[in-house]
DNA sequence: ATTCTGACA
DNA sequence: TGTCAGCA
């Protein structure tokens, strides 16, 4: 069920051809903690048009903008999530996220604050938000005006 | 045929 | 980042 059948999921293979650039390249960014990926019960990842469009906007930051991956973890990081999910002041003096800012707050999953804690990152309004070239702009320009 | 995880002469 | 191994 956390996987749609109303929409086209591609397999890693098709994908990979589709942006021309290998599985582990793919399989990578996932390590690196940069993307999310949704997996099938038998383990197998899947990708719909805004998984496809994120790693595009990946393949730009790093071949047009000149960023690699660290650069683009820590742009990641930078998102102020506190500020986009109802954390309460205790939870978030206990959450990495808020606290240290380094990663992405889905990359420390297990010490996260709240709901946080059992919500499926790849389906927050966080990660939603993040993965979008457009959008990560406007993210990071709200993290600038907001005291934190 | 294709993907997955883990490892690295 | 690539690739080879050993599975499923």
């Amino acid at each position: 069920m956390a996987v749609a059948e109303t929409k086209k999921w591609l397999k890693i293979g098709e994908v990979a051809r589709q942006l021309n650039i290998a599985v582990e390249t793919i399989r990578m960014y996932e390590r690196e903690g940069i993307f999310l990926a949704e997996k099938t019960a038998s383990g197998q990842r899947v990708y719909n048009e805004a998984d496809v469009q994120w790693l595009r906007c990946i393949r730009q930051l790093i071949k047009v903008k000149g960023l690699n991956i660290e650069g683009i973890r820590r742009l990641l990081a930078l998102i102020p999530c506190w500020a986009m999910k109802p954390c309460t002041p205790d939870e978030r003096e206990n959450c990495p996220a808020y606290l240290t800012g380094e990663r992405p707050c889905w990359m420390d999953k297990a010490q996260l604050a709240g709901n946080c804690t059992t919500e499926n990152c790849r389906a927050c309004t966080v990660y939603q938000a993040a993965i979008n070239c457009t959008n990560i702009k406007l993210l990071l320009h709200q993290s600038q005006g907001r005291q934190v």
